[in-house]
DNA sequence: CCTCGACCTTCCGCTCAGTGGAAGCATAGG
DNA sequence: CCTATGCTTCCACTGAGCGGAAGGTCGAGG
């Protein structure tokens, strides 16, 4: 009725899911009030909704009456085949990049225009970073990104080159410049940042293949990259090699 | 009407989730037919629940026309609560042991009579173990399962000492002698398998206490404990020591 | 102490979304 | 070719879901 572009979102399961899809990583706990307005679900309803989803253990409650996803959810989303091959290929080579570098070690692939992040190994004494698994972060102003990035069709890096928004002032932001960066990544062989996304944090990334195709992306966090850098990007690439062997064609 | 203990089970989101929990472990695709047969779901009904979860991300098809749980369970899994915090504050420590003893390394809370593993740290190199993240194992077979228990309540414990089924011809089935065992865990604040999971596997766990309670464990797998048992117990202790104290009281 | 406001919970009669049997397809095997 | 198996579409009936409104609860402010 209300210029819908054809009849959807009116549905049982589309509300529930609407409910579910109003917590994200800003917002992991939510009163009823406020997932009522955020799934723009009718108070009484979102209360009933809610009601069920808790006793079938989709949500749960917490001490102080706040709604959080349940661990229906957390058990569910683990079957899920989100890169789970390369997620389990990689996994003993990433734990070893850790501790040859005792650096903090990602591995991520591209989802549209941004890098999802599907795992990662931190120790106590690793630079600190804002990535957990499951974050999604600009192509532009990660190592592993600009790996993506650079590997991307060439319709998604125009629309990510007409949009570079900054993230600290050290972001590149200007087409031109970035432009030169990703054919260096493709010549090179790897990609590095320096406080492009987080002050003081640097980051050197490798592709890894499948194949001749790109699939994911290898990469290091550290404070400095100057020392060692080739002691990094080759450790990187004997990994990001092992993986993709491992993976085959 | 049928003898039910109240009205439930009938609602859509109802059936929607038994859908979704048909998939399991053993079964993580399943095509129409049998997703139909394991959710009690007439075969229409079915499609049609299917179909809009598939709209909404909640479930995704395989090239062979199978379903798999979808991107947007595995996204809003991460954003639950399970244990987030000790997960946070243990994976820099698990890596850590990892990086020193190159075992297998695994984190894992009590759930109601089984381990639950929430984290595990493997290398290319470490023996191979059954247990991934999310998996629940028996707890009288397993290292973290044998701490757990030692520490778990009376109730509890008679429960799982009546019906100790084996896995393998090692594993400890007489309650007799498992009471011992976990008479002498206390005490030693360590427990130890032999092969009681998975034959050429053995595992050394310590326990993870929040204040005085024993919150979780920390155990490794190794192929033989005869060698440097010592060794692997006060890793283990330190960094027990070291998540607890992190963790707060 | 009472009042007001924000928020959560319960109620109930109307209505349309969901239901599921059945028929129609598409493949595969004998 | 026919039969078996499994997926998809259809549609008329009906009770599950809807949501406005009324009733609670809690805490802050007068």
């Amino acid at each position: 009725m209300a210029g819908n572009t054809s009849r959807e979102g009116a549905g049982v399961v589309s509300r529930a899911m609407a409910i579910l899809t109003a917590f994200d990583e800003a917002h992991p706990r939510l009163p009823l009030g406020e997932l009522s307005r955020r799934a723009d679900v009718p108070l009484s309803t979102t209360h009933r909704i809610v009601g069920e989803l808790v006793r079938l253990g989709a949500l749960a409650r917490t001490e102080t009456g706040d709604y959080v996803i349940g661990r229906l959810i957390w058990d569910l989303g683990l079957l899920s085949p989100v890169h789970s091959d390369l997620r389990e290929v990689a996994s003993p080579f990433l734990q070893d990049l850790y501790a040859g570098t005792l650096a903090t070690v990602h591995l991520a692939v591209r989802d549209g225009s941004r890098v999802l992040y599907l795992d990662r190994v931190t120790g106590k004494r690793s630079v600190p970073v804002v990535s957990r698994v499951g974050t999604r972060l600009p192509l532009h102003a990660t190592g592993v990104g600009k790996v993506l990035l650079a590997h991307a069709p060439a319709d998604v890096q125009q629309r990510v080159l007409r949009r570079l928004t900054p993230v600290t002032p050290y972001t590149v932001t200007q087409p031109g410049r970035l432009r030169a960066q990703l054919v260096a990544v493709v010549a090179d062989g790897y990609a590095t940042t320096s406080g492009e996304m987080t002050i003081g944090a640097c980051s050197v990334a490798v592709p890894v293949r499948s194949g001749p195709d790109v699939v994911a992306a290898l990469g290091v966090v550290v404070s400095s990259i100057r020392r060692d850098r080739p002691r990094l990007v080759s450790a990187l690439q004997v990994a990001a090699h092992a993986i993709s062997r491992t993976l085959g064609p």
